[in-house]
DNA sequence: CTAGGGTTAG
């Protein structure tokens, strides 16, 4: 068994030095491959293995029919199947439990049901073969037929047995037969069994905890449901340390171990633990594999590690919807809106099938762009497919249009949402307040309240914003503590952040600056630079100088800070300090990156930079401007800067 | 040699 202790590479090296003209070391390769999950080697090793002219014996059918049903081809198990009768070996259980499994993981239901019955002699494992099949293909009547079937029959149910019925309870919320059953589990002393352990985890973490300590006999497979279970419930530090505690105990940990990790790693930033793990799958040969890869993926993505993300996503054997979603989010999330969406595309021409969240993430990268063309694309895409009902692609279609500055669109999105929960009413919410409608929000709020809907942090987020776009600093102050004392909701950083804009926007510096003084979190330079930003508009050098000096500390290479403070000093008529500033830029080599603005008309993008003239319109642009500026004049505006001027005229 | 555990979104 190489494949678990070393690489492909040495199982197949090792292979090829045994005698090939005997079954095992065939069945071994086999047997390999498809527990690592190459299903395709394992039936290329299985014809190979006929094309020389070696038997196979019983042994070697299970597996084989096991990578069938890896690639999804009841037809070829059928084949196999057919052989093995030709071949007068008999059906025996390990075959039969085989091909029922195939059968259900394909929905072929009935060819399972005649095999069942047909079956001579059935074990457990038969029996619950049959009850998972039916629970995996949504049939809870049939699974709970079978199980009350089971109980009248010799075979006793085992702890497998009672995961797979437990599990209906779970889906179905059939709380009283759960309750019944947990008695029966109790009774038969099967509690601390893990496949039990596993469902329950599903229902009470307090509960998995307590099983899993008590314990007695916990595999790789209990350590793996348990750390899923965990990173579903966010508790990403307790699953490390059951990662941890599973290394120390010597158990070996597997692709589906692993994949459960990753996350974690994801949720924690933990890129050195992270990348050993990556280390280990390279070692294993299994970076290529679907779960793995989007794994990988997204933990590299959570670390700000592009580079690393396309590293993986280019070694990927095979790319399926779920990997194409995470390099969309992964640009995404990490300030690459454009590419995202390019990612979109390339996605559905590699013949890729779009599901929801492929819809939802590339609708919040249009509204990070924000590109309102995209979005309607996409928009009409969803309405023409099935996407429309979806909650997560509808709440960032609100997004969209908000950030597009179409209100009205993201509110008739909200309004013909069939079903909404918490998401898209904040999302509608925040849509009103970062357009100042303070009312609107509010009065969303109320509604929201009214219906139910639990409010959360992003909702007081939202809130939050929306009186610092109207400018109602009272009413911030009030939302805020209300947040904390009224719905016990801890204030975040991103709370903080926008009490100091909203003090900021509102002229009330000091307010701004105590605000970020007594946060009991480390600022970062969203909120320094929100506090430089109203040191701007309201002419404040001294506590400018006190935010750039966190600023210069925590991005050191973003030329914008620079630049902002060195306007502040111009303001100011400071013209000594403005040196200053454009002389520590030269000193750490800070590059000025030109700021690019853009505009969608008719479809098309136009794309400019300060002082550009290469736009084909760009002396008409320049003239529209002028006249403006004129017009604002007029009504008694003076802005700063002085009057445009095109750039190939003046000669700049 | 057969059953139970895995990846992505606001």
């Amino acid at each position: 068994m190489y494949f678990l202790c070393g690489s492909i590479v040495d199982a197949k090296n090792i292979f090829y030095q045994l005698d090939l003209q005997y079954t095992l070391p065939w069945n071994w390769m086999i047997r390999g491959f498809t527990m690592m999950g190459y299903f395709e080697f394992a039936l290329l090793f299985y014809f190979k293995m006929l094309g020389s002219g070696i038997s196979p014996d019983k042994y070697t059918f299970p597996s084989v029919i096991k990578a069938c049903g890896g690639v999804n081809n009841v037809r070829l198990g059928k084949a196999i199947y057919d052989t093995i009768q030709f071949m007068g070996f008999g059906v025996d259980i390990f075959v039969g439990s085989s091909l029922i499994q195939l059968y259900m993981g394909n929905g072929c239901i009935h060819d399972a049901w005649c095999l069942f019955v047909e079956m001579p002699h059935k074990d457990c494992v038969l029996w619950n073969v049959m009850l998972h099949g039916y629970v995996k293909n949504g049939e809870s009547k049939n699974a709970v037929g079978m199980f009350l079937e089971m109980r009248n029959s010799e075979i006793k149910p085992n702890a497998v047995t009672f995961a797979c019925i437990l599990s209906v309870c779970a889906s179905e919320a059939m709380i009283g037969f759960g309750t019944q059953l947990h008695g029966l589990i109790v009774a038969c002393g099967l509690e601390l069994d893990s496949p039990v352990a596993n469902t329950l985890l599903a229902m009470n973490v307090d509960m998995a905890h307590k099983i899993f300590n008590q314990s007695t006999r916990t595999d790789v497979v209990m350590c793996t449901a348990m750390i899923s279970g965990l990173v579903l419930n966010g508790m990403n530090n307790d699953a490390l340390e059951i990662f941890r505690w599973l290394l120390k105990e010597k158990m070996r940990p597997n692709s589906l171990t692993l994949a459960s990790v990753l996350p974690a790693c994801a949720g924690l930033v933990a890129l050195k633990l992270g990348k050993e793990l990556h280390g280990n799958i390279l070692k294993h040969g299994l970076d290529g594999r679907l779960h793995l890869g989007s794994a990988l993926t997204d933990m590299y993505a959570k670390s700000g590690r592009l580079d690393l993300v396309h590293q993986v996503f280019e070694r990927m054997f095979e790319r399926d919807t779920i990997c194409w979603n995470s390099m969309i989010t992964s640009y995404s999330q990490n300030g690459k809106p454009e590419e995202a969406i390019d990612i979109f595309r390339q996605m559905g021409m590699a013949g890729a099938k779009y599901d929801c969240v492929s819809i939802s993430a590339a609708l919040s990268a249009c509204a990070n762009l924000p590109a309102l063309h995209y979005g309607k694309e996409i928009h009409g895409f969803m309405i023409r497919s099935a996407f429309r009902s979806d909650l997560f692609a509808e709440s960032a279609l609100i997004d969209v249009y908000a950030k597009c500055g179409n209100l009205f669109l993201a509110r008739s999105v909200f309004d013909m949402m069939e079903e909404k929960n918490e998401v898209s009413w904040n999302s509608i919410i925040s849509a009103y307040g970062s357009h100042g409608c303070l009312q609107d929000s509010l009065v969303l709020f109320h509604e929201m309240l009214g219906n139910g809907i639990l409010l959360d942090h992003v909702t007081f987020l939202g809130i939050l914003s929306a009186c610092g776009h109207a400018g109602q600093v009272d009413d911030g102050i009030f939302y805020f503590r209300c947040m904390i004392e009224e719905y016990g909701i801890p204030a975040r950083l991103e709370h903080c952040a926008c009490m100091v804009d909203l003090f900021g926007r509102a002229g009330r510096l000091s307010e701004a600056f105590e605000t970020i003084k007594s946060m009991p979190f480390s600022p970062d330079s969203g909120v320094w630079g929100t506090l430089l930003g109203a040191c701007r508009v309201h002419g404040n050098v001294e506590l400018a100088e006190e935010a750039s000096r966190h600023l210069f500390d925590l991005e050191p290479q973003n030329s914008g800070y620079y630049i902002l403070l060195s306007n502040i000093h111009a303001d100011a008529g400071k013209w000594g300090s403005v040196l200053k500033v454009r002389s520590l830029m030269k000193e750490r080599g800070v590059q000025k990156v030109p700021g690019y603005s853009w505009i969608e008309v008719n479809n098309n993008t136009h794309m400019f930079v300060a002082a550009d003239g290469s736009h084909p319109q760009s002396a008409q642009i320049y003239s529209m401007l002028k006249s403006l500026l004129l017009e604002l004049r007029k009504e008694g505006y003076n802005p700063q800067p002085c009057l445009p001027t095109h750039p190939q005229t003046s000669g700049m």
